[in-house]
DNA sequence: GAAAAATAGTTCTGATTAGAACAATAAATA
DNA sequence: TATTTATTGTTCTAATCAGAACTATTTTTC
């Protein structure tokens, strides 16, 4: 078995590209008193009816212990409200409230302006290359993790 | 200003990629009883006569605050050991006790091959290309923090 | 319909995170 | 040399993170 002596190199750089991204998109979200995980439920929550907890940890990769602590927060601001749903007494649904709404109008289109500035020298084929490469590593990892759940 | 539709959808990919790494990752150190930065810091200095606090954390991404406490408990569990500059009052180096060693020693090429699995269906071309996309969205991250942060 | 299994959220724990404030030391400057 | 400035590592805070245990409610199964 010959493993490609720069497999190391690739993962380094995956984890900080991750840091440096979530540095930048940070900066800008600091301004609003918000951390990013507070900003991400608002932004997933915009332009919504509002969702159930579950769907929403899926949309914004968090755990449900921790969105707990993070929707509690948010609510304690005032920007977003539990309400628990009408057919299934577990469930509830997370939608922003008045304020909520109005913080996501003023400030999500300059958001993905700041963001959008990271490809200002991209190419829309560019970026999509950048998707593919993403996606396929993410896909080998979940395949390979699959194939080492049940070893031989 | 037109913004590529698809932006959004690369991030949140990275996003995702990062953390079905981790998680792959992790799977396989949590069997050592180690935390992810906890065997950061010990295959980063394996092989090494040791590396001061500073150089240690810029190589593992662990902030200097954070790097405190994972030193502190790899040094509780006899793993690392700090010694004090003889040149610099404030500076000390951290090295791997020989329990240290012996652990990496053991474990350190397993871990490579484990990690090398992700990469089974990938040429050292298709690697080298990964590299390039990463490492091209990283220096777009850097350099346009650097132009915001002194704006107009 | 009753018992068993699955699901939604909460709570708890230990660790990490970024960031700020702080002490001690070293280096730079005047 | 004395003062100022920079650097090293620690400590502290508030938040997140994964994971496990737990409660309350479905849903499944028999």
């Amino acid at each position: 078995m010959d493993i490609p002596a720069t497999f190391p190199t690739v993962l380094r750089e995956l984890l900080r590209t991750h840091q440096a991204f979530l540095a930048y998109a940070a900066s800008h979200v600091h301004k609003l008193d918000l951390t990013l995980p507070q900003f991400d439920v608002i932004i997933t929550l915009g332009n919504t009816p509002g969702m159930p907890y579950k769907k929403l940890g899926e949309k914004t990769l968090i755990t449900k212990g921790t969105l707990t602590g993070v929707i509690s927060r948010l609510e304690d601001k005032g920007l977003v409200q539990r309400v628990a749903s009408e057919t299934d007494g577990r469930s509830q649904s997370i939608r922003l409230t008045e304020a909520g709404n109005d913080l996501y109008e003023r400030t999500f289109s300059e958001h993905l302006l700041f963001i959008g500035r990271l490809f200002a020298s991209y190419s829309p084929e560019d970026i999509h290359a950048l998707e593919g490469h993403l996606r396929r590593l993410h896909e080998a990892i979940l395949s390979t993790q699959k194939k080492t759940q049940l070893p031989q």
